[in-house]
DNA sequence: AATTTAATGTAACAAATGTTACAAAGCCTT
DNA sequence: AAGGCTTTGTAACATTTGTTACATTAAATT
């Protein structure tokens, strides 16, 4: 594990913290579609990416969500962050989108780190401020695009986090995660295979790259 | 000063923090309007919200603008902490929607309240949160609800942080923080006025409170 | 008071998105 | 191969939001 920790973190985090680190977390790996952190239950820890990748959800309370940021390689939850100092229960729900591995600092240690490492601080700071970012940046995309512009953006970011052309998916999920119905999303992808960029298949859609 | 700022951040801050605070820090008044933190110049320091209410707004190059969150008393912008240790230029605008006290922390200064104060990053760690969640919030709200809900939440919002039922400001004007036409808020606001909800004026709205 | 300007009201129409209904195609099970 | 299930395609229509154009009204200026 310690290994893996100075590949992903060596170059933040000074070797102190990284041996710190590798005594008190755990590795864990996880397959695609498995769930990091479910809603509703307690923090058990932060998670520090070492690959793969992550979807992170806020979850509402009659089932419905809302997608927040991918977290990948060398990134943390800054929304567990706060959950575990707060010891509240999760509003967000965490999905592996490939496999993953990850370390998992627990809670009772993070406060710790903090006293004790300026890089782990500034670690955090970092973290939160580039979720921040990406929050905005969803925002931005509902406040200022129209329903096929995000679309395009929707599948180009899948098929970079999964690193695949291929994208195994139903138009049903595609709607779900937009937020519009199947029919909608039917209709847009028709627009953009007609367009040449991308073909339709049962299942899956198959972006075709773009010829530069 | 002093005083303010145990009024506002004594029940957070120990008091060596606030003595410190109180030293480095400059207390500052702006009148409703007034931009505290211009987009694209150095952010000059991190503002400690004494009184009043601060709007905080995402520019983009070409003049977009898209809001954030307010800030309050008791409040930090988590932009601008962020901006300033990385010493970067401004990707936000502050503008004072009501009449506001703040003391101005000199971003020389930041770095070492971090280190030295664990009230203080206590208070930035919570403030980067509470800040994600309204951006949260307000992606919820761009996501979720259709036209009129959002129109009703914003003259609710205007009216909390104004402390005042009659909202000064145009049609046009509600519009653009909405992002939409003139034309349909207008609309919108006659029927909101039909529903006996509030009643128009030239340059004014005023809101009918509720009767429970 | 007459004129100008800014703000609002409203109609008519366009475009985008949402909904319902059903047909067709692909895949799985038996 | 037949039947059943899931996924996709498509039409027709409703609703919401955006646009253009112009009339009306209120305030500001002369």
């Amino acid at each position: 594990m310690i290994n893996l920790l100075r590949k992903t973190f060596g170059f933040i985090f000074e070797s102190s913290l990284i041996e710190e680190i590798n005594k008190i977390g755990t590795l864990r790996e996880v397959s695609a579609e498995e769930e990091l952190i479910r809603f509703g239950e307690f923090v058990k820890g932060v998670p520090l990416m070492i690959s793969g990748a992550v979807r992170v959800n806020r979850v509402y309370p009659d089932g419905n969500e809302l997608f927040l940021y991918y977290i990948e390689e060398g990134d943390t939850c800054s929304m567990s962050l706060n959950c575990c100092t707060q010891q509240k229960k999760s509003e967000i729900r965490a999905v592996a989108e490939i496999d993953s591995k990850f370390v998992m600092i627990p809670v009772s240690k993070v406060e710790g780190l903090i006293g004790k490492y300026p890089s782990w601080r500034q670690f955090v700071f970092s973290s939160y401020h580039n979720r921040m970012v990406e929050v905005v940046y969803a925002l931005e995309k509902v406040a200022f695009e129209k329903l096929d512009d995000r679309l395009a953006e929707y599948l180009h970011q899948k098929s970079r986090i999964t690193k695949s052309d291929t994208l195994q998916m139903t138009h049903q999920e595609i709607a779900e995660d937009l937020r519009t119905s199947r029919v909608v999303i039917s209709r847009l992808l028709k627009k953009l295979e007609q367009m040449g960029k991308l073909k339709l298949h049962r299942n899956t859609v198959e972006l075709i790259p773009e010829i530069k």
